[in-house]
Formats: C-alpha cells, sequence, structure tokens
DNA sequence: CGTCTATTTGAATGTACTCAAAAGCGGTGG
DNA sequence: CCACCGCTTTTGAGTACATTCAAATAGACG
C-alpha cells in the first residue's frame, strides 16, 4: 500500500490504532503527477491536502508583471497546497506545479474534514504539523528581512541539501527573492572565496 | 475575570463547555507588564503561551551586526512567543518587549499541554488558530520575494489599520526590513503621490 | 549533431543602505 | 510660558546591493 509511508510519517507524530489506519488508507488517494503538470493553478479553489511521496513540486506566485516567485518547494515527505484557498474555499493565487515526475497523495477537503471530526488524535497531529510549519516559515521571514542575498542562499543549501541538486538555479533564486543573474554572481563569488 | 476575553476568543473558534471554560480560567494567569519591559530575552527558553489582553508588544531578533528585526507585533487579542523555543525546551534566539503598558495571560508549558491532554478540543482549536497563522506567514514572505518596499508599507497600513498609529517608524521599518531612512523616503514619497 | 533550456557575462540603471547632521515633537521642570 | 531634554523623523551625499536587458556560453537530451 502506497500509503504506508504517510501511516509512518503520522505514527512518529503519533501513534495511530487499527481504524485510525484503516481510514487514512481509505482517505488519501495515490495519485501519479507528470513533470510539468499542475494540481493546482491560479483561480481554482484548493480542494486537496497533498501528500508527496515521489517527486518534486514547486508553490509559486505570479506576480502582476508577469514575474513567478516560488513560495515552496515539497519533495518526499512534504505537504504541499494551499492551505488559505482550502480552509477559506476561496480562489487561490497560487500554482502549484510538479518538477518531476510524481507520486502524491491527496484526501479532499470533505475526508480531511471528516478525519478531524471522526477521528479527533488527527487535530493533534496536524495542530503540530502547523507549528512546525510557522516555526520554519517564521525562520524564512526573518531571514528575508535580515540577511543578504548570499547568506540566503548558504543557508538555503545547508538546510535543504537534497534539494538543491535536484532543482535549477532560476528556480532557487526565484524562491530566495532574486534573480537568476544575481544568484549566478553569488555563486560566482562563493566559489572564489 | 480577565480570562473572559479568551474564552470568548476560543468560542469564536468553537464553542466551549463549562469545564473546558473552568481550566482555561484556571491555566491562565494574568500578568501585567510595563513598556519596556521584557518577557522573553534572548538565550530564554520560552516557557509561556502569552495572549495579549491589553497593549502592544513586538518580537525581534538582534542579528550579528548588532541590528533589530522586528519578526512580529502583537495587540490585543494576539499570541506572541517563540513557538520554536516553547516546544523543543530550547534557547530562544527572539527578545519580546512590551511597547505599550500591556496586560497579558499566560499558561506555562505544562498546564498547556495538559490543556491538550485532558481537553483534546484545544488541538482543534489551536490547529485553526496556527493554520491561520501559517497563511499570514506565507503572504508575508511571498510579499519579502515579490514587492518593493514602498509596497509592502501600504499593504502594511491597509492590513493593520489599528496597528500603525501605535508603532513608531523605526520599529515598522523593522518589521518591514528596511531602514528608518529609506522608510522616511518611501512616505514622502507616498504623499507626495 | 542540432535544439532547447539553463547559466553566465557585462554595462547601465534602480533600489536600498550608511553615516552624519538637522529638524520636529512631546514632555518636564523652572 | 518657555527652555531644555530625549526621542523620532527627515535630509543629503556617497556607496553597496540587486535588477534589467541583451547576448554569449555551457549542458542536457533526443
Amino acid at each position: 500500500m502506497k500509503t504506508l509511508a504517510l501511516i509512518e510519517y503520522f505514527n512518529r507524530i503519533l501513534p495511530l490504532n487499527e481504524k485510525e489506519k484503516a481510514f487514512v488508507e481509505e482517505v488519501y488517494q495515490e495519485r501519479k503527477v507528470k513533470k510539468r503538470q499542475f494540481i493546482l493553478q491560479e483561480g481554482e479553489i484548493c480542494k486537496h491536502n497533498t501528500y508527496v511521496l515521489e517527486g518534486c513540486f514547486r508553490m509559486y506566485f505570479v506576480d502582476p508583471n508577469g514575474k513567478e516567485h516560488n513560495l515552496q518547494f515539497a519533495i518526499e515527505n512534504w505537504w504541499i497546497g494551499d492551505l488559505g484557498s482550502f480552509h477559506s474555499n476561496s480562489p487561490s493565487k497560487l500554482n502549484v506545479e510538479a518538477i518531476e515526475n510524481s507520486i502524491i497523495l491527496q484526501a479532499n477537503k470533505e475526508d480531511q474534514l471528516k478525519l478531524f471530526t471522526d477521528y479527533p488524535k488527527f487535530n493533534q497531529i496536524f495542530r503540530v504539523l502547523s507549528e512546525n510549519a510557522m516555526v520554519g516559515l517564521q525562520k524564512r521571514v526573518l531571514q528575508n528581512i535580515s540577511s543578504t542575498a548570499e547568506e540566503r542562499y548558504l543557508d538555503f543549501l545547508k538546510r535543504y541539501p537534497q534539494l538543491f541538486n535536484r532543482i535549477s538555479n532560476v528556480q532557487i533564486a526565484s524562491y530566495l527573492g532574486v534573480t537568476p543573474e544575481f544568484l549566478s554572481a553569488v555563486r560566482k563569488k562563493i566559489v572564489k572565496s
């Protein structure tokens, strides 16, 4: 069963009983997604909570000038989706695109809510997950307002060693909030020193 | 009872029964904090979850050059604290300082955990709170990597009308990630146009 | 081998920072 | 009521960081 990875993932946060495991298996549907395919596009309402089993995604925003800005990447055992749109049923301003052939698990909104009402333990699990995600986002905000592009790039390499060799520098630049040209200059400077 | 505001706050997310209300009242202790007083300092372990009843706080980071960077403000009905330090029992790199005379409610870590184990409903409440906070943080990251200082400042005014007339421009500049001098120039330009 | 995309280069420009100093503003005491 | 203090905001000149645009180079893949 492909949901095994997810069940183990939950188990590490809080052990599940058999009923809970069965429900996870029932609710999370496997789906294959090809490189360059979208699982969410601007204007749509985000209807799924997505867990990545294999592959890699990016979630990005297109600004009024048509430029893309990567908000998040997701590889194995990460979650991705527009939480705001998902919870408020409002059209998303974000896009989620596979940057590798990928396999994901998805629960739709009804089932996800059922998970919370029928198996309260998942409230705790997702509370912990959200809290962890918050801590990560806070660190990123802090970095964006206090560090230079060079520092942010070096920190990115250190924090996500599994990521930087799978993702193009164009995408990393977009995540860091700089142009690819400038990231190239930064990299050149780092190699020299 | 000073906890009334907090109980109502929880109630708006998910109605509490009498036992739950009683426990909130028991667990959250009122505390007065004077302007310029700290409720968390760098190096300490964050031991409290803090809810602001009255007043105003800022949470900031001091970088290696000695410069302060505001990560968050908190006024009435907001939470503040270093979640990372709180959950992992690790020394915080952040400071939380009152910028007005304030009144807060605090639960220590044990009691907060008891809240989750004995009254599972709070898992759901805090899950929802964390998710909302995440959405806000994501928007801020997005802005930082995609907008100019002027756009960020205008958005700050629009999003936090209750805040900008209580907080000095020095503090707002630090929150936006620019120098006070540059924010001054931005404001001048806005007035002109 | 050619095609497509990613990366690098360079010059000109714009955005934001640093440092030092001046101006404005709210209180407090004489 | 005014003079002074401390703090915030503004100004300006020089500098550093980052972008734009166009073009060259390098890699990946069928």
